[in-house]
DNA sequence: CGCCGGTATTGATCCATATCAAGCGCTACT
DNA sequence: AGTAGCGCTTGATATGGATCAATACCGGCG
């Protein structure tokens, strides 16, 4: 009764995967996707407050987050590091060690997590045959950096609150995509961890979303937080900014 | 006796291009490169001041720069922007609008400039019959993201004046790369530009410029950069932080 | 050659956020 | 159930960079 259970779940395939509407087999049609069951072989788990890969290591494989949330950091040569992503399950992971066959980040679980890993040789291969897989893929890199062009510009040109309110807006649409609730959810991270991905220190996260509340936009507590003012929150933001950050 | 000349100055070719070894043919065999001659249908001349594309139009091509420089600009609704990045000969541009086949930034030339389009299907389907060329297109976009978290972490835990060094020093590391001088050079881009990509004011940037001339770590005359402490620049920076932005 | 507009420098002041500090509240572990 | 420790909140103060303002420079044009 526990066999074929656990062969089951050994047996890792896209296309019966319940994220294939968000992960690299977008938009793929059912034979298509069968195709890509031969690029994934393995899955692995990771505990909270492990890491996935570090800043460093050979780089092998991408990998697509089954479940839980991971924190990606990069760090100086002097020691400062800063939190350059939040990734939920659905994104894939290792992009950046492609470009020269080593990490440059750190991926860390912020709870316990299960990934694919995808052989990048693997995948390289197989897009070559498969054109609507090669194209996808490139959209998720593209994609990314045009991410990293809006935490850029909330980096250089937004203030505090409008940070955060970016933050909490851009959270609440990916719970969207993925059926959880849009106003009410669960923060994974620190007002440390939040702080150094929005450049701002704890005390000034924490700060914002006292204010938040206070002006009746969000109510918070702890980690658990509800969106009380949609639209407020876009407001502060700035008459909808940057929305793909 | 004109004949000829233009007609070579019409058929680019990248397997003579003197940008190959920074461009996309990077590491390629001179067979392989033939094989890319295939790509680059046309040249493009762009004056000062002018833009290659908008954020808006519609995505047909990347651009690898032959001669001159650009700045990328990102926009939020609100009407605020950002400079993104500076690109210079044999970078490439465009890489923004795969994710949606749409332009997410401004593409502007700071100088009269020369580019190769490059249209996308070709090179995507060029790739798929020749993995040298789809793995380097993919190292490309992957170092792009590992760039703009070097930005990231830049705009979010560096002070002005280690953003300034940091600025310098990636400018000089990339003259020396195409030949020129590391310790000399003249600025393409205003106060306000400088400013804009590192999150600053300009009159921010203009006192460290100052401030570094004081120490002797550079001279500065209007746009033209003379290095003088190399050493000295790369300590302000914080002992050497992230070189890659 | 001289003027003009955009660009740069420099000074004085202000303000948003960092920093320092104290106390509170979860949560997880014994 | 009690408690230790980490995370969070809140207050007081300091400060780096923004803002406002005045002047200087430089390159292009008449």
């Amino acid at each position: 009764m526990n066999a074929p259970l656990s062969l089951v779940h050994l047996k890792t395939a896209c296309s019966t995967c319940n994220l294939r509407e968000l992960c690299l087999p977008v938009g793929m049609t059912r034979d298509e996707l069968e195709t890509l069951d031969e690029l994934v072989y393995t899955r692995r788990r990771i505990k909270r407050g492990e890491s996935l890969f570090r800043t460093g290591d050979p780089f092998q494989s991408l990998y697509a987050i089954r479940s839980g949330f991971f924190k990606s950091r990069v760090a100086t040569a002097d020691g400062r590091d800063q939190v350059s992503g939040f990734q939920m399950a659905g994104e894939l992971l290792g992009i950046d060690g492609i470009g020269s066959d080593t990490h440059h980040c750190d991926a860390v679980a912020l709870e316990d997590s299960e990934v694919c890993a995808i052989p990048y040789a693997r995948l390289e291969e197989l897009s070559r045959n498969f054109p609507p897989l090669q194209h996808h893929f490139h959209k998720v890199m593209s994609r990314e950096i045009v991410r990293d062009h809006g935490v850029m510009l909330l980096l250089g040109s937004m203030r505090a609150e409008e940070r955060l309110a970016a933050f909490l807006l851009n959270l609440s649409q990916r719970f969207t995509v993925r059926g959880f609730s849009a106003s009410e959810f669960i923060l994974r991270m620190t007002r440390e961890e939040i702080g150094s991905y929005l450049g701002l220190k704890l005390e000034t996260v924490s700060r914002a979303f006292s204010k938040f509340q206070d002006e009746g936009l969000i109510s918070v507590q702890q980690k658990h937080i509800r969106i009380a003012d949609l639209a407020g929150l876009k407001k502060v933001m700035g008459q909808g900014a940057a929305a793909n950050c």
